[in-house]
DNA sequence: AACCCGGGGTT
DNA sequence: AACCCAGGGTT
């Protein structure tokens, strides 16, 4: 079987253009907004984007507006997105888009893929969608996709395969416009060309699928499994003070959830009773006196990509104690607290809490 | 090349 | 439970 490029790229293409959904980044091709949009949807699917990216554009109106922004208001748009790091690249490169290139996003390969931030995949996107140029867009999806339509039996779980893959969708190119052929692959594989069934009797390009010639097309793609995840028990705790204020703290900058607040906590010691370990880890390490109830209020269950944790969330009150000088250390009002940017895990600490209160 | 980095929906 | 998602950075 060979394909016909011409043949296809038109099945493919007016496929898209009558079929494609009405999403909010669709509406312009402003660099800005695609570039947003294509970092929300790394790793994360349309659904949930939406709100994120109406309210992000809401707030952040232009790459202006938001590179003058602070980053805890930045992080507070983020907050439940996931893979917080996006965002804080994404905000250093919209400063020095600003900054180095006047606000305006630079339209070559070479300068777009030294933004922080910008990988292979969102270089081509943002350069196909917003300035027309033929680079390919190569994701999940159109890995899948081509891996089907040109029965690549290629790892796509091996950095070396998106190489293969790259040249393969720049054979395909549709040059006239790179735009609808880039998010045509990635519509094909996201409503039709689906990981477990694809829905091949109604794929537009089914008759350039060597994959469904050949009936192997639910075999494809290759991938090979990751490694299973670890598992954490933790210990946290909802501390007041006098004035019925609460302790929070802010988590390095980097690695896992990087510059989130949170709750005061610690992997639990295994043998060591949990309210020891916390009364010692308060006055340990912020040399705080307390008095933490024996019982927790809430069994917190969260999982990550490569972790799970099980938090343990016990209530306790200041008895004396002043916090030092740390500045990732604060005692803030229940509203004050809200306006910050918590990680999922806790956030369900939060509400487990005020349900309690209330 | 292997590993890290969130959260949620599907199967 | 495993898999996947409009991936990129670090080591």
């Amino acid at each position: 079987m060979k394909i016909n490029i011409e043949e296809f790229q038109h099945d493919l293409v007016q496929w898209f253009q009558e079929e494609q959904r009405d999403l909010p980044w669709r509406k312009d091709n402003d660099p800005y907004k695609v570039w947003v949009s294509e970092v929300m949807l790394q790793q994360t699917r349309v659904d949930t984007v939406i709100p994120y990216y109406n309210r992000f554009l809401e707030r952040f109106p232009s790459i202006e507006a938001f590179a003058e922004a602070d980053e805890e208001a930045v992080l507070k748009m983020w907050e439940g997105l996931g893979y917080y790091s996006r965002v804080r690249n994404l905000h250093a490169a919209a400063k020095e888009v600003v900054n180095k290139y006047g606000g305006k996003v630079p339209d070559t390969k070479e300068k777009i893929l030294k933004l922080k931030g910008v990988g292979p995949y969102t270089a081509g996107a943002v350069l196909s969608i917003a300035f027309g140029k033929p680079i390919p867009a190569v994701d999940g999806n159109v890995m899948r996709v081509l891996s089907r339509i040109l029965l690549i039996t290629e790892d796509i779980a091996k950095t070396s395969a998106r190489k293969v893959f790259e040249e393969a969708a720049q054979e395909l190119m549709y040059v006239p416009s790179p735009s609808h052929f880039n998010q045509a692959l990635m519509e094909l594989g996201a409503l039709i060309c689906t990981p477990g069934k694809p829905a091949c009797l109604l794929c537009p390009v089914r008759e350039h699928c060597r994959a469904f010639a050949e009936g192997v097309q639910a075999e494809l793609p290759v991938k090979t499994r990751k490694k299973s995840t670890r598992h954490e028990d933790r210990l946290a705790v909802v501390l007041r003070d006098e004035h019925g204020r609460i302790l929070v703290r802010k988590r390095p900058e980097k690695g896992l959830l990087a510059n989130l607040w949170e709750f005061p906590n610690l992997k639990v010691v295994p043998l060591l009773d949990p309210w020891e370990s916390l009364q010692d880890f308060l006055s340990t390490e912020f040399s705080l006196d307390a008095t933490i109830d024996h019982v927790s209020f809430t069994r917190v269950h969260h999982v990550f990509t490569h972790l799970t944790w099980m938090i343990d969330a016990f209530e306790g009150k200041l008895q004396q104690g002043e916090i030092t000088g740390c500045g990732g250390l604060r005692f803030v009002t229940g509203q004050e607290l809200e306006e910050l940017a918590f990680p999922v895990s806790h956030q369900k600490i939060w509400k487990a809490y005020k349900e309690k209160k209330s």
